[in-house]
DNA sequence: GTTTTGTATTTGGTATACCAGATACGTAAT
DNA sequence: ATTACGTATCTGGTATACCAAATACAAAAC
């Protein structure tokens, strides 16, 4: 062989490319605002994205299963409204989950990954002068993100992750990280210091408390149907 | 209104009466005796359902994202190997989700529900007559889904029920039966004390303690890819 | 006999046409 | 004006036809 040529990365299907669309475009919904009647037309969407109903009715297939959309048949597509109740739940499920990703992240952890944890939160230490609260939640993503990935078990990430988006989904971010900032921030570096002395039980400890009193906070304090 | 007829229950659609045609023939295979390259023909399949691609196209989609399929654009439709850290994986998410189950179980458990679980198991508490693992096997199911149900946490429901359809896909259970029987049927009662006790944390304890129990086992005196 | 290459076949992916249930609405009967 | 009912239309569900990539295989070139 002559040429080095590079592999060419084969094109994502229509379908997946769709769900990819429309689940960003569903994130970037405020669930609360949602009303019961709206409902997604079928052909019309396909007709917005220029494909046809078939890979588009794939990608929604999905988004039923992963829990975004319901489907009603001969009604319509509708855009699922969680209770809370179920965020509740998403919010238990996740602390056992997450709970379990930081034991096993103590074992696989680095110091390098420590170090950049650290340095995640490291620029609200001293200015907790108001309105950083969207960066700060955009640090908690990705702390939660690398936490599970340093876990290093596959299942754990997709399953916790999918959770991720539907709480990512719930717009009353500003409000809860208004609210709990200083509690979260105190929660956030135990954690990081549990993993740092590879301490199994504390750090899975840490990170269920510091979920639970998330969802302990939206039980007492949030208003929802 | 004269006539008092009973409301007609809506057909389930074809493609939802595959998927669960499709799975069950997945789940009576022994994973284990899956070759390669061995795949399955779409229109082949399509023809034994005597359905349209369509619909088994939506089925089967649902099962590659439960993970019993895999496609491979243009090459084939195959049924997933799983290799034996993804088992031990599955275990590990399923040792979080169950413990929390029964954590939650015991806020609701009643008298009548231990009673329940005690007869399930107590066909095999005196005559350790071999034979009966295959019913025991049978028993540990009932038991594992009564405790979720209990916990009456949809999210934990739903996960852990896929998770333990994967495991019980493995038809190691002669074998693990017949080695840990004893063990399994201790753990099995002691969780059923702490359910009675209604000790969160003993009861979250034991059911961990039983799967991870499980998943070490594997680990250390199963063969597997 | 070995290698190359053209072609037929098989695969999943996509577009489209049609079906039947559900609904909304206009029209006719009262 | 109100009610009942037929019909047009909208919905998701299904069947089918076609596409393009991948493959298998046979024929041709060496």
């Amino acid at each position: 062989m002559v040429l080095n040529v590079e592999k060419i990365r084969a094109p994502s299907s229509l379908s997946e490319r769709a769900y990819e669309a429309i689940k960003e475009s569903i994130l970037k919904i405020d669930m609360t605002q949602v009303k019961d009647e709206d409902h997604i037309d079928e052909r019309g969407l396909s007709e917005s994205l220029g494909i046809s109903r078939t890979p588009l009715r794939e990608a929604i297939n999905r988004l039923v299963i992963e829990g975004f959309l319901k489907v009603l048949p001969r009604k319509g597509i509708y855009v699922v409204k969680k209770t809370k109740k179920e965020i509740i739940e998403i919010l238990l499920v996740r602390a056992a989950l997450e709970g379990m990703a930081a034991r096993l992240a103590t074992k696989h952890v680095t110091d390098e990954e420590i170090q950049k944890m650290r340095e995640l939160f490291s620029p609200f230490c001293e200015s907790s002068s108001g309105g950083q609260f969207i960066k700060y939640s955009d640090a908690n993503i990705v702390f939660h993100e690398l936490v599970l990935r340093t876990s290093q078990c596959g299942k754990l990430i997709e399953l916790a992750g999918n959770l991720f988006d539907h709480i990512r989904w719930i717009r009353f971010r500003t409000i809860v990280f208004e609210d709990r900032f200083t509690k979260m921030q105190k929660e956030h570096l135990a954690i990081i210091e549990a993993l740092e002395k590879r301490d199994q039980d504390l750090a899975e400890k840490r990170m269920r408390f510091h979920i639970e009193g998330l969802a302990q906070y939206i039980e007492e304090k949030v208003n929802f149907p």
